[in-house]
DNA sequence: TCCTTTTGGTTGCATCTGCAACATCTTCGT
DNA sequence: ACGAAGATGTTGCAGATGCAACCAAAAGGA
């Protein structure tokens, strides 16, 4: 875990959006924060400790894991770069991290220190207003993006689930024609259903003519029978 | 819809934690902010509207209403004194608001521009930057309980997500005799089960002699076993 | 090319749970 | 106290889906 001191290419971090480098250096330093090295396995922290920091991904990928019950770990979440992790329960004044984040391969990591972050420096920086705005802005979208999850896993079928995803992405895309970023596992996985009960879902809506789908593309066909089924 | 000017008792409200009436009448009047009134069943916003504001609930209820494929509108959410609405659509500039919200009895709302209170004043008053963090932590404190929410969704059974549920309070409370602020209906509803079904696993808990319960007071007799659910 | 691994579709079976209809108990207003 | 309305428990039934085991196709590596 030795310390690295680099600070080049932070601009393309949604953190920094719209803070340039030089900026990016002096915030940093009035943070005291450097990229740390993780080796795979090592935890960043563990689940009981003080919420103080949150993290970015620079480099690797870090999961998100909850001590069970029972005593063994289940991965809640996984956060590649260039997203950040744990900002939720240092805002929240939680005190305690109720997760532990383990590097889930060798990687970079920043950590910055919340307090630090959200009070604005006595110099009066500018750009440090910048920083506080994206991180509320990600936050935000995060937010959104877990409510359009919980409306999806809601509905009671797979098929519902499904359509209200399928029609999800349509109306981002504003075409009927789409490519989901996910292959079957990991959509089920999302829509929090079976994998194969998903497919013999998939294969009956193609059979009925609603929609067809080829890998990871889709279309619907028939938009009265999708609408019939979103409406229960 | 009249406006009616009126600041008295504000810093009873999370937005305003920490600020005094004085500082939040400068910074009303910096952001232009007046309570109005919406007689039931009138719009606060509708869905495609930009997204500008954040809400306040002052007096009465709010729906967030969804506008469905086929036309019907379904409650995603009610929103109560003292709580805001709207926050995250406004800040993660997602432009339109997806969803409308409706004045669910006569209401008394605030409506704040985003920009104006995410852009600490050149001025310089101090307080602003307390609200803007108390924005921040009300958002971050959302974001953990959608997190705590979908993961007892996605727990297989009834009997998992009810369980998990009880725990996860009984963490809180550090007491395993605890008191939950939802009637059946209500649990049902954020277990995302049906109530019978509910109703049907609980009475077999306690046939078993797991735990009891009488109206919202439950108590776990049996640790051993409720571990052995938690593991699957 | 060939072999291995990954990804995705199929199917029989058991079971959980949604649904509906009803029973019981509590609450509350008059 | 009485009746009405609301909350909660019970039960039979049907259908959806988790699961496991298998097969087929695609992808990737040597």
């Amino acid at each position: 875990m030795k310390k690295i001191l680099k600070t080049n290419a932070y601009t393309k971090y949604p953190l920094f959006k719209g803070v340039n480098q030089n900026s990016i250096n002096v915030i940093m330093n009035c943070f005291k924060s450097v990229e740390k090295e993780y080796k795979k396995g090592t935890y960043i922290w563990h689940a009981g400790d003080e919420a103080h920091y949150v993290g970015i991904v620079i480099n690797g990928q870090v999961n998100i894991v909850k001590d069970d019950i029972s005593g063994d770990r289940v991965i809640i979440n996984t956060v590649f770069n260039p997203m950040i992790f744990g900002e939720s329960y240092a805002i929240a004044k939680t005190s305690e991290y109720p997760v532990s984040v383990q590097a889930a391969v060798d990687s970079r990591i920043i950590l910055i220190d919340i307090e630090k972050l959200m009070t604005p420096c006595s110099v009066g920086c500018s750009f440090h207003n910048e920083v506080i705005k994206n991180l509320v802005e990600i936050i935000a979208k995060k937010n959104i993006k877990l409510n359009n999850r919980i409306e999806c896993i809601t509905k009671k079928t797979i098929k519902q689930k499904l359509v209200f995803y399928l029609m999800d992405e349509m109306k981002m895309n504003e075409n009927n024609e789409i490519k989901i970023p996910y292959n079957r596992n990991e959509l089920s996985d999302y829509l929090n259903v079976n994998r194969s009960a998903l497919s013999r879902v998939l294969s009956k809506l193609e059979e009925d003519g609603i929609l067809i789908f080829n890998k990871n593309k889709f279309k619907i066909l028939d938009y009265d029978e999708i609408k019939e089924i979103m409406a229960n």
